[in-house]
DNA sequence: AGCTAATGTGGAATCGATACCACAAAAATA
DNA sequence: TATTTTTGTGGTATCGATTCCACATTAGCT
C-alpha cells in the first residue's frame, strides 16, 4: 500500500509538507502544492484511516446497536441515522444484538475498542446493569426509545400515543377494549403503552376484564396467538382490541379473519407503528405514526452535537400522529 | 486511555511480554501470566484496535454496501451476513447508497480507506465502471444479486424463478398475462426476470400485448400506477399479472381493489419476494421465496473463505421456492 | 561436567499518519 | 539598513500496538 512517505519522496518534499497539504494545516507553497497534487492524482494515494485515528483519536465512525435488524422500525431508524451522518462524512458500524440483552452490554465495549466516536443505542430495556454501563461509558452516547437518567435520549411519547388511540376507540363507541402488549421490562413498548391504555380506560370508567389483556412477543404469529387467547378465554368478548405494534395487530386480524369475524364490524383493531404495509392489509389499519426516520435523524444530530461540543438537549420527545383508516 | 505500556509497568514486565500474553504468541511464564492477568482484570484494559490494525493490517471489519436499507430484502440480507460474521468476531461497517449508482463506486473506495478486510456489495446494476472498479479493488469482495465476470458472487436464479411463476399462471389457465418489471440496467430484477417471463410466454405460444408490460420503480405506489396503466391502456385486458417484487404486486392489488376488481377471480396476481406481509395481505400473495438471509449468510461465508484463503466457489446460485397462496 | 535445546524476557524497530518545533528565506515594517 | 513578521520546509517525537532478535536462564541429554 502507498504511504505518505512514498508520496513525499515522489513529490520531493517532506512527509510533513504532504500532511499539511492533506489537512490544509499550515503553509504549503504553490509549487509544492502542485507537485503533491499531481503525485496523489497519479498514484491514487489514499491516507490510512487507522494511522490517522491512532494519532488524532477520531474515527468518523458511529457505532449503532440494534435489537434486531429486520424490522421496519429498525431499518427506518438506521436510514435516518445514516442520512444524517453521511452528510458529515461519518459512517455506521453496525452491531445487532438479536434481542439478546447480554449482547447489548457486550457491544458497548466492543464498539469502544473500535474507538468509535460515539454510540447510538436503540434500547429495548432499562436494566440496572445496562444503565450503569451506559453511564460509565465515557463516550458520546444517545439512546433511542428508552428513558435513562443522565443519558441523552430520543424517545417516543408512548404513554400519550397509547392513551390517545385507546380514547379514539372509546369515542367510536367501544367499551370493551382488549389489549395485546409485550413484556414490561421493555419500558417503552411494554410498560408505558400498557399504562396509557389503562389510563384511558380508567378515565372513562371502563372495566378491563383480565383475560382481555395478553402479553406477546414481537412477531406476527405471536399477535395471532394472543388474539386467540383473548377470544377463547374471555367470557365477555371485547368489541375492540389495541395491539402495541402493527405486527401484533396484523397477527390478531389474521386470527379474527380465520374465525370468520369481520374487522371492524365485529371487532375493531388499532395499533402503533404505521408500518408501510399497515396501509395495505385488509381492512387498512388504524395506527399511530411514530416517525422512526426522524428518531434516527435526531439521534444522529444529537451525537454529532455532543461530539462537536455544541449545544444539545438531554431529552427529545418525538411527536406522533394518529392515522385513521378502516380497521376501527 | 490505558495502554499496553502502562499495563506492562504495573505488572512489572515489558510491553513485549504483555503482547505475547494477549496474543498467546511465544513464551510467557506462569508467574508473569498471573500478574498480567490480574492487572488487566483490575484495570479493565482493552487493547486499541487501531494500533493493532496499523501493525497487523487486519481489522475484523467487513464493509457492506446496500442500495437501500429500509426494505425487507436488504435487512434480511444484512441479518444473514451479520449472523455469520458475528460467529467469527467480525463486524459490519455499513454503507447505504440510497440507490445512487455513483455512491456505489465511491463507497468501495471509502471502505477500502477504512481498511476493511473485505466488502460485500449488494448490487443493483452491472455498469461498466462499477464492474471495472470491483475487479480492480484488490481486496476480498463478494457481490450479492448480480453476475460479474471474475468476481465471487451469490446470485438468485431470476430467470428460472420468473419463468416458473409465469408457467404456474399458465397452468392455472391464464393466457393473457401482464408484467410489471423494473429498469433493465438492474440485470437481475429488471432483465432476467423479464426474460423469464417472455420465455415462458413464448414456449406456450402466448401473445404479449405491449401495453401489458410496464416498467416501475421499487415502491408500492409505483406498482399501483403500473397496474393503472395496464388497465387503462389495454384494449384487451389481461387475466393475470406478474410483478417482479412483492411491493409492486401489493401496489397493483391495491389499485385493482380500488377499481372493484376481485383478486384472483377477475385478475390473478403473483410476484417474487416472499416478504413477511405477503402472507397477510388479502388475498394472500402467491410469490417466490428467495431466501435472502441465506444469500447474506453465503456471502459472509464466501468472504471469510477468501480472507482465510480456504476454498470457495466463484458463483453460488441460490435456490428458490414457489409459495402458492390465494392471489392466483 | 559439558553442550545443545527449550523457555522466558526485554529492547528496539516498525506500521502510517500528525504535530510541534527549529530554522531559513522572503517580505514587511521601522 | 536593521529588525520584525510572514511564509515555507523538514526533522523528529508520538500515537499503541506487534514482532524480530539478542540474550539470559533453566532443563535435558550424552
Amino acid at each position: 500500500m502507498l504511504t505518505i512517505k512514498e508520496i513525499a519522496e515522489m513529490a520531493n518534499v517532506s512527509r510533513s509538507t504532504v500532511s499539511r497539504f492533506l489537512n490544509d494545516s499550515g503553509y504549503v507553497s504553490e509549487e509544492a502544492r502542485k507537485r503533491i497534487d499531481k503525485v496523489i492524482k497519479e498514484t491514487g494515494y489514499i491516507p490510512s484511516e487507522h494511522a490517522k485515528s491512532l494519532r488524532t483519536k477520531k474515527t468518523k465512525v458511529i457505532g449503532v446497536i440494534l435489537p434486531t435488524i429486520h424490522t421496519e422500525t429498525s431499518s427506518k431508524i438506521v436510514a435516518g441515522i445514516d442520512n444524517e451522518l453521511a452528510k458529515q462524512g461519518y459512517q455506521i458500524l453496525l452491531a445487532n444484538t438479536n434481542l439478546d440483552k447480554e449482547k447489548e452490554i457486550e457491544y458497548l465495549d466492543l464498539l469502544k475498542v473500535r474507538q468509535v466516536d460515539g454510540i447510538i443505542l436503540v434500547a429495548t430495556n432499562t436494566e440496572e446493569r445496562l444503565v450503569k454501563k451506559v453511564q460509565e461509558m465515557n463516550l458520546p452516547i444517545v439512546i433511542i426509545g428508552q428513558h435513562m437518567p443522565g443519558v441523552t435520549s430520543v424517545v417516543y411519547d408512548d404513554f400519550h400515543a397509547s392513551k390517545e388511540i385507546t380514547n379514539y376507540l372509546v369515542e367510536k363507541g367501544h367499551k370493551k377494549i382488549a389489549f395485546i402488549g409485550v413484556d414490561e421490562t421493555d419500558r417503552s413498548v411494554g410498560y408505558f403503552r400498557k399504562k396509557g391504555y389503562y389510563s384511558a380506560m380508567n378515565e372513562h370508567r371502563l372495566e378491563v376484564n383480565s383475560t382481555w389483556v395478553q402479553t406477546a412477543i414481537f412477531d406476527i404469529d405471536s399477535g395471532y396467538k394472543a388474539m386467540k387467547r383473548i377470544l377463547t378465554k374471555s367470557s365477555i368478548l371485547p368489541t375492540a382490541v389495541f395491539a402495541v405494534t402493527d405486527r401484533l395487530a396484523i397477527g390478531a386480524m389474521s386470527y379474527l379473519k380465520e374465525q370468520g369475524l369481520i374487522v371492524p364490524d365485529d371487532i375493531a383493531v388499532a395499533s402503533i407503528g404505521a408500518s408501510e404495509i399497515s396501509r395495505y392489509v385488509d381492512p387498512s389499519l388504524t395506527t399511530v405514526d411514530y416517525h422512526n426516520e426522524m428518531a434516527g435523524k435526531q439521534a444522529a444530530k444529537q451525537i454529532l452535537a455532543i461530539i462537536s461540543k455544541t449545544e444539545y438537549q438531554e431529552k427529545i420527545l418525538l411527536n406522533y400522529r394518529l392515522i385513521i383508516r378502516n380497521s376501527v
